[in-house]
Formats: C-alpha cells, structure tokens, sequence
DNA sequence: TGCATATGTCAACATTCGTTGACTTATTCG
DNA sequence: CGAATAAGTCAACGAATGTTGACATATGCA
C-alpha cells in the first residue's frame, strides 16, 4: 500500500479551484451580509458547488469564516517614512488595503461580523495588538502607546463603519486623496502629536 | 354596542407595564448581541412573559426592533457654546448619550444591526441627516457642511465601534474626561477648524 | 353580579439552518 | 486496463426560529 495517511485533502489542482471558488464566494458574501445572514447554501450557489463540498473543505461554518477572514495588514515601516507624513501615509495605507486591487472584504468581513460576535472581535483586537501596536511602537512615544494605538483605532474604524457599513453619503463621496487630507492631520496628531 | 374600534391595544396600567418590560429586555438583547442573534423567546424570557406577547404588542420581531431603536439624540444648540469648546461639548455629549444615567442601548443597538442590515444602516443615516446635519449647520461653514458632517461621522461612529463593539482595550480604559480632551480638538476640526 | 373586553398561556405550525452519511463519478497510477 | 483514492452529488436529519390560533384568566363597566 501506498504510505497516504490523508483522505480528502485537496491535493489535485481542480480541487484548489473549487475551494478557492469557496473562499472568494464566502468573503464576497460575508463582507456584505455579514456572518449571521450569510448561509452555508447561499456560499454553495455562489460558487455553484454543493453545499456539502463546503462542510469537506472547511468543516464547519465557523471555519469557513476563520479561513475566509485571515489576512496581514501588511502595515509599512513607519521609521522609513518622513516624520511629517506619517499620518498621511496610514490614512492611504488603510484605504488601499480595503479598495485597493488586492484587497478582498477580509476586514469589512471580520468588522460586520464583530457587531455580533464575540469571536470576530476579538479577532480584530488581536490584529490591533499583533500588528497595529507594533507598528506604532516604532515612532510613537512608549508610555503614550496603547493610547494612541487606541486613538488610531477609533479614526480607522470609525473612516471603515462610515464607509462601508453605514455608507455616509458625504464620506463615499470623498475619493482616497480627499480622505488622505482630510483625515491625515487627525492621524498625525495621534501617532505623534501633542494630545 | 360600544363603539370600540380597536381591539387589544395596550390600555390598561398593568400592560403597559408587561410592554415597557418586553422593550426594555429587547433594548438590553439588541444593543449586546445584534439583531440577528437576538431571538423573540430570548426577548420573552428575560422580560418574563410569553412569546407570544411580543407578537401582540409589536406585531413582529422587525416591529419590535423599530420600537426599541427609536430615539432622539437631543442634540445641543452649538450657537450658545463657546466656539473654543464646540468639539469638546460634542464629544461630551455623545458619550453622555450612550453611558448617561438616562441612556439605553439605541444607538449601540442599531449600529450592531447596520452591520448586517441596510434598513438599519438607513437608519442611522436619517439620524444623521435630520439631526446631526441640521446642528452642524448652524456653526459650520455651509459649503463644507455635508463633509463636514461626514467627518464627524467618522470619529463618533469610530469611538463608538471602538469602545462597546471592538472592545479596544485603551479605548475602553479611558474615562469621559479624557475621550473629551483626546478627542475633543479632532471634533473641533471637524466641525469648524481649517481642512 | 354578569357580560364584554383586555391580558396572558400553551402547543403547534411551517420554514430555514448547519450538518451528516451514503452514494456516484472522475482522476491518478501500478 | 483496473484498482484505489479523491471529488462531487443527493437526500435527509435534528434543532432552532418567527409566527399563529385556540384557549384560559383577569379586569372594568353597566
């Protein structure tokens, strides 16, 4: 006998497709919909699979969102950024990963989700600690960190609510270099201004 | 025959009371768990009544939802405060609403729902639209007023969803005075500050 | 008191959901 | 080829949900 100890791994090329069909279908719905509303059928007719290939590739619902919502940042390195600019250049960080050509609603996802779930948001608060925090430790004053960490949290995710769940007109209106000027004095104030 | 043309409509002492209790529990469910995961019988029970009374006096789950997040945010005149302080006073305001002795969990409740709901999110515009618009615009300068408005969106909406949804931990650790003076000069800004 | 009306209880409904297991088809490899 | 394994299909399950209607009880008025 041949030494597989594995039964239904993804191991053939076609499988990768139907399971990454899987995995756009559920972030695409779950970005928009939210976990709650977002069924295990309406993710199988999206990527016109059975709803059962769904419960064999990822286990449960519950899986399916932990894989569908993993994602980096893939925040810059703040000491390489001129000091003055600093605010300005996370304002468009941010806005690039959320509507930029390779961003997938992963984090519209896990904030929709948050609303109702005690596990997202935590999520998202280990994503500030693991990679928001970090980054600001690297320019901000330390005994002032989780401060400002927090200050920060509240501009990103109010700019990401107002946009994209509760959709204010005015704030969809704004193009990227819009909100860039706009919200970077705030930014800058935040990781390093005077508080 | 009495010319009564209503039938069951709450008139009696003792129903009014079974219905301030059926939406004080929903207030309390909606504003931690969403709509979604908050159930008529989870409602029923912790208001102590049948399930079915829910249905009687709000007519359906969605019904009862619409009852439980209607509020007024009685929102300050900004022409009798000192212009210096308009942020502060706003910040203040707002954290009164959601933490003040005669606060319930509206707004928290419907920002819970807009995250998997458009009539919710709607919501919440009109909010913003009829209440919020109209006091920015007795101070701020009126061609800028809608973007202004929409960037104090961002920052209300921001610390909201960061400090009872997200949980951010600095967020949360901050008391009132302090959002109010870390905040309070980006509300400033925002409202009637340079761009 | 006695009737009418409001208030509350109970059981059941139809539907939808996540999940499972048996089955069939396709693919790989000796 | 032909056996073994992966990929995909199908029908059904048990549980939970919003909602309904028949029924029982309490209350107010003539």
């Amino acid at each position: 006998m041949t030494d597989r100890p594995a039964r239904d791994a993804g191991k053939t090329a076609k499988s990768q497709r139907t399971r990454a069909a899987i995995l756009q279908a559920a972030q695409e719905l779950f970005a928009t919909q939210g976990y709650e509303r977002t069924t295990v059928r309406d993710v199988a007719a999206r990527a016109a699979i059975d709803p059962a290939m769904v419960m064999r590739y990822f286990g449960s619902k519950e899986g399916l969102f932990a894989r569908a919502t993993a994602f980096d940042l893939q925040l810059p390195d703040l000491t390489k950024v001129a000091r003055p600019r600093i605010g300005e250049t996370l304002v468009g960080h941010f806005v690039e990963i959320w509507e930029g050509p390779r961003s997938n609603g992963s984090l519209i996802s896990l904030l929709r989700a948050a609303a109702s779930s005690d596990d997202a948001a935590n999520a998202i608060r280990t994503i500030f600690g693991g990679q928001v925090v970090p980054m600001l430790a690297r320019v901000a004053p330390p005994d002032e960190l989780f401060q400002r960490a927090g200050l920060v949290a509240t501009q990103i995710m109010g700019l990401a609510v107002s946009r994209y769940i509760l959709k204010v007109p005015p704030v969809v209106a704004m193009d990227r270099a819009q909100l860039v000027t706009l919200l970077g004095p705030t930014m800058q104030r935040f990781v390093v201004g005077k508080l």
